[in-house]
This record gives C-alpha cells, structure tokens and sequence, in this order.
DNA sequence: TAGGATGGCTACCCGTGAGTATGATGCATG
DNA sequence: CATGCATCATACTCACGGGTAGCCATCCTA
C-alpha cells in the first residue's frame, strides 16, 4: 500500500509554518470568508494569509464531503485557482488534513495547560477545559479534528496526533483525579470518565453541522450541565447543587 | 459527481436478505472467524452463510483500514476469493457499508423497542437501552455503524440510516421525557442530554479497536455509572457502587 | 448424458484524483 | 534592460480501485 512516492519535492517552505489558530483559548478568528485572491488579486502577497486561507477551504470542503470525497481540484475550485497554486502552499493532502487538526486542537491543549495554573477546585478546573473543549469540536475545524484517523495518515502523522489527543486524554484525566482527592468530583474511574465526557464532546462534530440551531458556546454549556448532575435526580431539586444532608433515595 | 451507473444489475437477489444480527438483543454470534469456502469447499452452499461471511469480513476490514481505505479485493483476499465473487453476493461496495451499519444498529432498535414495553421505571429502561447500546458500539460492526456517513452513502441509503439513528435518538429522548415525569431522572434537556448519552457511547468505537481491555459490557456498565452519578459528588456516597476501577481482564 | 442453474475466476475497462513537468506572468532590483 | 524570485496555470502521468464481460467448473435433475 505505501507506494512511497518521494517525499515532499518541495523543501523546508511549507514545514513548520503551521498554526492557523495559534491564538489563545478564548478568540477565535472572525471569519472573513472570501478568497484573498479573488480579493484583492494582486498586492496582497503575504503567504502566510494564503496559506491559512488553504486550509480553512480544505476544512470547510472536509466538514461538507469528508476527507476522502474532497479532491485537491474542489479546494483549488473553492479559492479559485488551480490545484498547484493549493500545492504551492501545502505540500500534500495528508499534511492538509493535519493542519486542520492541529488548528481544531490547538486552543484545547492551550485551555488545558493553563488550567494547570489555576487554582480552583478541579471541577472547575475541568469545567473550563470541556468548555473550551467543546467550543472547539463545533468549530469550523472541529470536525476535522475530531475525524482525523490514523487510517488516513501516515505513521508520523498518525503519531503526532495520537500524541496530542493523548495529552489532553491524560488533562482530563488528571483533573478528575485532583477533583476526586479535592472532594470536588465524585468518585469514579477516571479512565472511563474521561472517555465518555471527551467522546460526547467529540460527537458534537457529526450533528453539529447539520443543525446549527445552538452556538458552540451554548452546546458545551448543555453539556457540561448534564455532565455535572448525571441522570439520577438530586433530592435538592432548586438551582443550586448544594444538596446538604439528604437521604439517600437508593438506586435502583 | 453522481455518476449513477446503472443500479443494481442483479435483481431481487440481494436485496431483502440482510439481518446478519437478527438474534434478540441479548446474545452475539459466538465469531467461527473462518471464511466457509476454505472451510469445506463442497457441499456448504448456503447463500446466507457465505453473504454474511463477506459482510462480517468487511466489516473487520473497515474496522481496521476505513470505508476508503479498503478495497473489495481487500475482502475478496481476507475471504480467500475473487472479486467478482463478493459481488455475486452483494451488489456494491456500498451497500455492504449499509448492510454493517444495519447489523450494528438492529440489536440497539430491538432494545428500544423492548423498552417501550417494559414497566420498570424510566431511568432503569434507558440503562436497559444504553447497555445494548453499548454493546453493540463495541461489537464487530460498531465501527461501520458509527461511521456509517451521508458522505459515503447515495441519498436513499443515507435517508435509510438518517431513519434508523433517528428512531434511537427519539426513543431515548422519550425515556428521558418519560423520566423526568416518573421522577426517575433529573431535570435536563432531552436532545442535548440524548445527544451527550449517544455521543459518549457512539465514540467508544473509536478507542475500543485499540485498547480492548474490557469487554463491550464491562464498558457499557462503567459508562452508565458515569451517566447516573454525573461528575458533581454526592452527599450519600455510601451505597454507591461508584468508583469500582474495573479491572483490566483481557476479553478474547 | 444432456442441459440448466449455481458459483466462481481471469482479465479487462475506465473514471477519478493525487501529484508533477513545464512554462508563463508579474515584480523588484542591479 | 536583464536577471531572478515568487506565483500561478495548462496539461499531463499514473496508480488505484470499483465494477463488468465472458468463460469455466460443478452439481442437480431428468
């Protein structure tokens, strides 16, 4: 299967100027949709804005069709201009879909290092991380993040992404851990935990585009409240989840 | 891009014969991995045996490579046959892609309609269908049921399965309505709790093909104890079979 | 033992799409 | 003006993979 055709015929250009969202957590760039060329069609060589303008089309066009259903063709289309314009910018497919993941990532492993710094109770510490979390999977890369599949990509590529959705497997992980020794989580297994609340984030990405009736913000609001009191109900019914004593209605 | 060639040149044969998993909820078929034509070469002429065989054995495919990345000869070498010959028991690649996905969701379809019959409180209904759920995403055709995309599928297939996952999706807002009125469950939004529930369970297809230390039931119970508990700590942590680390027992 | 049905194989067709060779254009500067 | 760099288009190569045509083998039945 690997025909390995050689590798990258266009040197060191396109590597390591990655980052599309290297902005904090909070921002998100405010669109500003149209096609540079198109735009202005001349004077406006600044490559890094191109490049960036690739990559949010093949995001879009991967959000709408899929990774494997977008030619390079429909992306050049897309932007107007011809497919080695796109491969002027980007030196493969593969490295496309990898730049839409990083893009769709990135501000998750930043919320999740900074909630390493702050100082309130892990629960709320996590709180912040799903949020973010969830911000990002509805964003316009989330899909592409949440899809990209070590079956479509190369070992390295494959490894790169393992390692980062890893790191923010073990965050949350971790963060349980702390909410369960600062009383603020309950007990549970962390490991499993952390899958169902990252896998329910995740899944934001396949109903998300086709019915948009809720902001990314607002879904993670739903969500985290849902992850916060689970299904059984609280004998203190009101707002608050203070519940004092209560009577433990038992189970089942 | 439709190129719509001519459909289905074999007629009635394969249509309508589908329902690998026809068994009640409960059970699996206990794997016999081996293809029945190497097995006995004469005298096994059983259509429905062999029609299986070729659609587990693209199911185990797109489990490990993707729906893109394998091919029909891929299936035709795991089954020790020709091209041709998966054709003559399936008209598309396509539709073996639907046959997974229906093989996936039917025990999950079964079990919430069962449920709808049961008398039992509400939440204890929803954990009913959750744990088949769960089941069934870690089964063999988890994948192809989870992944199963409009992206891949012509309209009417996609309507198919649009259908089906849609059937789930009310059932289990049903319970939750029905929950929230029995006093069983605790106040939420129905979709968006439905779409969390779906989502964490739908996603354990995606870790579960690496990591299969547990059992798709052991996973279903540790994430329905997740759900019911929810990340907020409970005054009354006594009875509560809660953190329960479950031990990592290689299945299989 | 003819002849149909069933099941299968070899060998092919052909569209699609990733990636490239080549060269044109514009722009800046020596 | 000549040279060089950056940017982009036309027009290709080529492998892969879905799907098929046509043929062969076997078995069942009469």
């Amino acid at each position: 299967m690997p025909t390995s055709r050689r590798k990258s015929a266009s040197p060191a250009r396109d590597r390591a100027e990655s980052d599309i969202s290297r902005e904090g957590p909070p921002a998100r760039p405010p669109a500003a949709r149209e096609s540079p060329w198109r735009a202005s069609r001349e004077r406006l060589r600044d490559r890094q804005v191109k490049r960036e303008a690739v990559i949010r089309a093949a995001a879009q066009s991967f959000n709408r069709k899929g990774y494997h259903n977008t030619s390079l063709d429909d992306i050049a289309a897309a932007l107007e201009v011809s497919k080695p314009t796109v491969y002027y910018y980007v030196s493969n497919k593969e490295q496309l879909l990898f730049e839409c993941f990083v893009a769709g990532i990135e501000p998750i492993l930043a919320a999740c290092r900074e909630a390493r710094l702050m100082k309130a109770p892990a629960r709320e510490r996590l709180k912040a991380v799903l949020r973010y979390y969830g911000r990002a999977v509805a964003s316009e890369f989330g899909w592409c993040m949440v899809r990209a599949e070590d079956q479509d990509l190369s070992p390295a590529m494959s490894g790169h992404i393992k390692a980062l959705k890893s790191e923010i497997d073990q965050g949350i992980r971790r963060l349980l851990r702390e909410g369960m020794q600062d009383g603020s989580i309950h007990a549970c297994d962390p490991k499993m935990t952390a899958f169902a609340l990252a896998g329910a984030l995740n899944w934001i990405a396949h109903w998300y585009r086709e019915s948009q009736s809720l902001s990314g913000a607002q879904i993670a609001e739903a969500f985290i409240s849902v992850f916060e009191s689970g299904l059984t109900p609280r004998p203190s019914a009101g707002s608050a989840r203070s519940a004092r004593h209560v009577s433990a209605r038992p189970i089942r």
